[in-house]
DNA sequence: CTTGAGCTTCCAGCAACTGGAAGCCCTATA
DNA sequence: TATAGGGCTTCCAGTTGCTGGAAGCTCAAG
């Protein structure tokens, strides 16, 4: 199956499917005619990437999935183990963002926004600390 | 006032003021050994640059913040534009996280974490849609 | 036989730095 | 005075995960 078939079927772009395959992810098989041949098999790895790559892992993690998806004498643990240390980044970076959102709300809520030039969000952008 | 002095007084590693300098956001002036040197103003303007990076703010809105914040004429709504927008920004990604944290919490709830090589993230991440 | 879509490669660029190499400059001490 | 060190300079490359574009080959339809 050509790239731009498998685009569609595995919700990526084709731009990124050949990047994938640069840095290792997918190895499709060639034509003669020097066209990327995708098997079922990468289709599904694939996909899988695109999933997981919704979810917020980084490449390598899912690098790391794929190969404990194909890894018939993996342990769930290992699954789990990547899966938590990403949740944990992710609740941090909640909480950072969170943290700033209300931070930023308050300076917002505080601005006037009026033609005239006092603004307590430049004040305490300005402000010592 | 040279660049390792300034990096501590305003909290910016000295490669970062250099790289604020190359595009364009201080233009410290230049003493004849060719070193940077930096007035008060400038100090200030890194600490600007500094907090709002902290908020989140790109550099191109710190970049329209800090002319607003040099500009006498503004007005205040044009400070709280850039602001809502940002904050806009931030919420939404903060749904975006929670909901991806949420169904990755659940995933890795129900993973065993054992030996055994059945694992319901990895079944997640390989199902079709 | 030509047209157009689809495929190929390679190079550049995005954001916002960060690391490192090679080489001045300045001060202090032996 | 020589030298050792630390700080400063520039420039180039790398980070993450793609994305856009140019130049050129291939293929199917008309």
């Amino acid at each position: 199956m050509n790239i731009g078939e498998v685009s569609e079927r595995a919700g990526l772009p084709a731009k990124t499917i050949r990047y994938y395959e640069d840095i290792g992810l997918v190895r499709p098989l060639r034509s003669d005619n020097g066209y990327r041949a995708f098997r079922d098999s990468d289709i599904h790895k694939l996909a899988f990437l695109g999933r997981a790559r919704t979810f917020g892992f980084s490449i390598e993690d899912c690098r790391t999935l794929l190969d404990l998806y194909e890894d018939e004498t993996r342990e769930s643990a290992q699954v789990k183990a990547v899966a938590q240390e990403h949740l944990a980044a992710v609740d941090e970076k909640i909480a950072q963002l969170k943290s700033m959102r209300e931070t930023l709300a308050h300076l917002v809520d505080a601005c006037q926004g009026d033609h005239r030039p006092d603004c307590p969000i430049l004040k305490d952008l300005a402000k010592d600390p």
